[in-house]
DNA sequence: TGTACATCAGTGAACGCGCGTTCACTGATGTAC
DNA sequence: TGTACATCAGTGAACGCGCGTTCACTGATGTAC
């Protein structure tokens, strides 16, 4: 199953995992690189064979997460074509739906204050994950009249920000937020409200 | 100006208000007790004498925020009575301001991992602030015909997380995420876009 | 096929650091007489 | 007003801890002849 037999077979993949179900376990504070390597069963010294250091590490697990984001929307958005409504609307899903299916992903994101900026492949990966949902944005502000569209980045921005929004207040385990609404039924209706707003859904 | 006059005058304050500006500065995980003591001028044991410990301390600070934000709020509610509408959109612009102006504040109450059932008062504190955007959303949700009215705690919920979401997302001077709005503009417009969806403002 | 060598992934010990917390103390403040 | 005493806010030294990182090393792997 290892890709080739040095002394671990594949490290660098193994301790990105392990870090990841360490910040999914612990939350953003928890994780370090010490019980990283440690649950690689291999000494701290042993990540500076693949990673610069802690950081690294993190931004490399925000990476990966944001390729698996852009794949997932992309296929969001592909699958609901030609119907632009019908993509927008999926691409908000899937938000919500990655960010629960791989929280330690999501957290070295979104959480972890590492910058997207950090390294060119880090913002790559995280501006093609933006693109998508651009996109969709854009095929959907084709059908508003003209003179009443508002730029498409700007809707965009709102239903990553609702999306956002409620991952972290109702869709986190924490004991404090008693969350009324189930986040996907709450993400559902909100952006439906939305989309009414703009004049795309008929009031029902 | 000190309350009274013992060694340091009202250190527990002191050390609250040194708390909060080091959380503003260095965020969620640069703050530490010792700095917070050395800021108010203070050895770290002394901080022993007024909180429990480290927790303790943001726990105290978060309550202090959850109140003056409740406050903040309620002045916002209470100015644009008896307009439920109006109403209803300062306390989302109240949200963002408060969490533009107060910094510390916000993050100890939402992004320092402090339960908020953490005491009974820490509790009360955060419910007090939740109640009075419910009640507003309720206020607004008279002016919706009762059959097709969503639960007034559903759309209390939808501002809620589109306002925490352009905070996070849109109103931090994260590097990475360019802004592509002003955080203000982009929760106005969406709030507006999100009342016309709920038909309780003209398509215009 | 067999031997000598180079490579380099992972080891293990050590480092300096700052953290949160504890403890016996001290000395300024407030109070009783 | 003055003295003796109790209180208790803040001190300073010490603790154990786990962190991220460094370094000279070792020993399994892959390669050249």
């Amino acid at each position: 199953m290892p890709k080739r037999g040095y002394h671990h077979g594949n490290l660098r993949q193994a301790l990105v995992e392990a870090a990841l179900s360490l910040i999914e376990l612990k939350g953003r504070t928890g994780f370090t690189l010490s019980e990283a390597a440690k649950r690689a069963g291999v000494t701290p010294a042993a990540v500076y064979r693949h990673f610069e250091g802690r950081e690294d590490l993190i931004a490399e697990c925000a990476r990966q997460g944001f390729l698996m984001f852009a794949d997932l929307m992309q296929h969001a958005y592909d699958k609901y074509q030609p119907s632009a409504l019908a993509a927008f609307e999926a691409t908000g899903r899937a938000y919500l739906a990655f960010a629960r299916k791989n929280p330690g992903h999501y957290i070295s994101m979104f959480e972890s204050g590492i910058s997207s900026n950090r390294t060119p492949d880090l913002a790559n990966a995280a501006h093609r994950a933006r693109a998508i949902l651009e996109r969709a944005a854009e095929d959907l502000s084709q059908h508003i009249p003209a003179d009443k569209r508002p730029p498409a980045s700007m809707f965009s921005a709102h239903i990553l920000a609702m999306s956002h929004g409620v991952v972290e207040l109702y869709a986190r385990n924490t004991p404090g937020a008693t969350s009324p609404f189930p986040p996907e039924e709450l993400l559902e209706t909100g952006i439906g409200i939305y989309l009414r707003g703009l004049g795309l859904i008929d009031p029902d």
